[in-house]
DNA sequence: GTGAAAGCGCTAACAA
DNA sequence: TTGTTAGCGCTTTCAC
């Protein structure tokens, strides 16, 4: 593997000369330059840019945290965060970190030892020294913690639940199950509020029964259905994820309920499956790789000495399909 | 950020003496060890991976292609990947290609930079310079090349496609369309062939109207047996995977043939919802992250200069669900 | 068991 | 415009 001074050499400048040649073309005359990417090509160099990172102190990497990969959710925003690292010479180094603060305090002091310059975190659950204000180049998509002084790239929760149950109401349901997400979570108190916004604008009592929790699993929203329906009798059901949310509209087919003529369904994300169930599952699309996108690009800002917005809200949108009809009476 | 020569200077040693307590604790006297350990300790230094990757040209990091990271059976894969890169202190670089060389040629690039030690690539879209034998570490897995001198971690899709088959056909049908894929990929020569073993074990005619090519995607499954159904008749049918056949499935269902009782589908892959959907869609089981997880080992074996297998080939399996059901006469 | 010194491959002042 | 020089922070002989 030839390194700079064998470049120099054949070219018959000094190591300084070559370097200029490849970062800064115009500040090396016509003549040399040419020269240069002569001898570049002909032993095939490739700068070792480790030595490069290291006499720059900079990695030109950014690590996103993910709670889990295999998520479908996830995966998407990483799309959309992986299209702005390249389009800004950043790697992207994915940390999974299985739900557990170990995982992602390990990730973290990446950044730490140089290893990469930033950080993108897709989950709350991060290590409690982080959440006190530690000086690492930090961005959080989705999640977040109140009061927590990092740049946020979120939605509406709270709105966007809502608007979601507010359909609901709309064409006509008054019975309305609510499986919900793990609540020590922020985001899932947000839903929940939002969901008790719309129940209190047509003054109708919010009854403690009508709510399961669940932990966005497929799983989870199959046995939090099966639950919620023993002791809460409803005409319509919203769901804080599509996984769960196709978790009960199995449960329900298997204990012979009707979707969408004897129970309404709406969830939460729009997962590419979520158009694909028969019926269709009305939701509320979340812009999962603009998501990505936006948070990389705060993350790039951060990075570059820029001062970021500390919360950007992407709006949602609801999406209905064939899962929601009015109840009958 | 404090550096070695801190720590050094603090606990009053040299910083040779400092590497090695960390690095070779044993090589060191337990009072100066617990010195260092005091000083390390107290200005909170945390080494520059960087600088002892240069030293020691290597990177502990290891690329992973994807052709499509938002697709869940690579995400599955990389997620073994991610346990086994973890377990041996190795970090995961995400190179999501989609699908193109150039991109996949960029991420390859990374080793020959030292950014990373080694590739393992989930796609045969390389580029060809590769093909002829470069001698980066590559591991391939799912997908290869036919004489491509590098270790691969595969199923044998002939014969596993070969199984699905013979299981429509003993339970009684004879009239088997297929969706395949991207025909220039081997991985789709391979299955196509275990189609054709199986019809022909049992003298069936292969009747070139029974074939439409897909490309993965959901979508194309869904175009894909609209068009089929136009020109073929049958009462079964096979997917190159589990994508193509939930969008043939959503195809049937649209133009009101009952699945399975007026057709039988079996997929590939067993993507989490292949369980969920309804009926349950009979597949061929990948051991997604087993692939992941024996790539990867595969991989730090080649890295440790070990001899690593050429090929290895993990067996898969069928899963009978709902979606099949012996043809009405 | 420990320290001095060399150097991994590169970039960036500073001179010329 | 180009070369000289001095490191970036670490590991690792090689002496002692």
């Amino acid at each position: 593997m030839p390194t700079i001074k064998d470049v120099a050499k054949m070219a018959g400048v000094s190591t300084a000369t070559v370097s200029r040649a490849m970062m800064n073309p115009e500040k090396v005359s016509e003549k040399t330059r040419l020269k240069v990417e002569a001898a570049v090509a002909e032993c095939g160099f490739s700068p070792n840019v480790i030595a490069r990172n290291l006499r720059r102190s900079e990695s030109k990497t950014i690590v996103v945290i993910v709670p889990d990969i295999s998520n479908m959710f996830f995966a998407n925003i990483v799309r959309g965060i992986q299209k702005v690292a390249l389009a800004n010479a950043y790697k992207v180094l994915l940390g999974d970190s299985i739900h557990t603060v170990e995982q992602a305090k390990a990730y973290m002091d990446l950044v730490r030892s140089k290893q990469a310059d930033g950080i993108i975190s897709l989950t709350a659950e991060l290590p409690a020294e982080v959440r006190q204000g530690s000086e690492l180049p930090l961005v959080m998509a989705c999640e977040y913690f109140a009061g927590f002084p990092v740049p946020t790239v979120r939605i509406d929760n709270r709105g966007s639940a809502s608007r979601a149950v507010d359909y609901l109401l709309d064409i006509g349901h008054r019975q309305i199950g609510c499986i919900t997400g793990p609540m020590e979570n922020p985001i899932c108190v947000d839903r929940k509020a939002g969901y008790q916004d719309s129940l209190q604008k047509m003054n109708i009592a919010v009854d403690e029964q009508a709510f399961e929790d669940g932990d966005f699993s497929f799983h989870s929203g199959y046995s939090a259905f099966r639950r919620l329906q023993q002791h809460f009798n409803m005409t319509a059901l919203f769901c804080f994820n599509d996984m769960m949310a196709l978790g009960a509209m199995k449960a329900a087919i298997e204990l012979g309920i009707k979707v969408p003529q004897q129970l309404s369904i709406v969830g939460f994300d729009d997962l590419l499956f979520a158009e694909y169930t028969d019926p269709g599952l009305t939701t509320v699309r979340q812009p999962q790789e603009e998501i990505g996108i936006t948070a990389a690009n705060t993350l790039v800002k951060v990075l570059q000495g820029g001062k970021a917005n500390q919360d950007t809200i992407i709006p949602t949108q609801l999406l209905v399909r064939g899962s929601c009809v009015s109840p009958s009476k």
